[in-house]
DNA sequence: CGCTTGACGATACTCAGTCTCATTTGCTAG
DNA sequence: CTAGCAAATGAGACTGAGTATCGTCAAGCG
């Protein structure tokens, strides 16, 4: 439920080969609502008679990951989990109880970059932030019921 | 070379057993300088002869990270790696050439936080921010030959 | 159309991490 | 100091994610 420029459209930009593989895992990928593992797909592939190979998903995650179509993020406990997103410089904000994310654009990190740089002597390459919290639906629906 | 409450006095203090295992492995863990996984304590287990079975390292660093004494952290790679670290609020500077840790105090990121949470709604609980460049000590090599 | 080459899927494999359970050991109460 | 018990250990089986191999297939192009 995002409009973000497909992934097959990207895909194709890209100079990929759009075969029907593909189509499934991106189609999966996109009906899907917050974060989700590879594991994830190979269910709902399977639960939906799709016919997509497990080893097939994974080298499509890869891919479209490279394509920055979707975004691997780390989850508290450990886990790994991917997230479709928008191919520019962004965080996650993460609900810890549905799963759902949110992008944040501005993220105001520049600054404490530069700032720890200079007291760390490091020269700052990249960060990783990801935020963890209830999002507004969860919010509502636990103040409703308990 | 940290000179953080050890970890034996952190396991002592909150009431853990002091056992051989244990203490070895709190010794490996303090000979490391940058990041680790459990897998390289087992090879400097085994490299050393300490006869402390693979459950074990599991064991104790799952043990020591909840006591804060260790922290896990996420590399840009996708792979989990352990740092030795003080029981407090911080973040990771992270050399992606040499492994070396520094923590990072003042994140500034509570600004942050407060301010994705207005935007988006968002309850925000917890973050995690890494940062990763390259430590003074690997600049100045790189710059020395090349 | 047919070719070429990239992609696919089945399957075997690796490796991190967990679990089980019989044995050992740190601790403490006596 | 010692006995006894709960907690911890280690060997090894097990799980599940992710990767590698390789023969087959089909997307895209002329
Ligand atoms: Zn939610
Ligand atoms: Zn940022
Ligand atoms: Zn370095
Ligand atoms: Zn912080």
């Amino acid at each position: 439920m995002t409009d973000i420029p497909t992934i097959v459209t990207v895909l194709d930009r890209a100079g990929y080969r759009l075969t029907e593989p593909r189509r499934k895992v991106a189609g999966l990928i996109s009906r899907r609502d917050g974060h989700f593992s590879a594991a994830d797909l190979v269910d709902d592939a399977r639960e939906r008679r799709l016919d997509v190979g497990r080893a097939t998903i994974f080298r499509a995650l890869e891919l479209f990951t490279e394509l920055n179509a979707v975004e691997r993020v780390d989850l508290p406990n450990g886990d790994h989990a991917y997230v479709e997103c928008e191919p520019v410089h962004h965080h996650h904000v993460i609900c810890s109880q549905c799963a759902r994310t949110t992008e944040v654009e501005a993220c105001g990190m520049p600054a404490v970059a530069r700032d720890v740089g200079r007291r760390t002597g490091f020269k700052i390459q990249s960060h990783r932030l990801e935020l963890f919290g209830i999002c507004p639906e969860c919010q509502a629906a636990n103040s409703r019921h308990g």
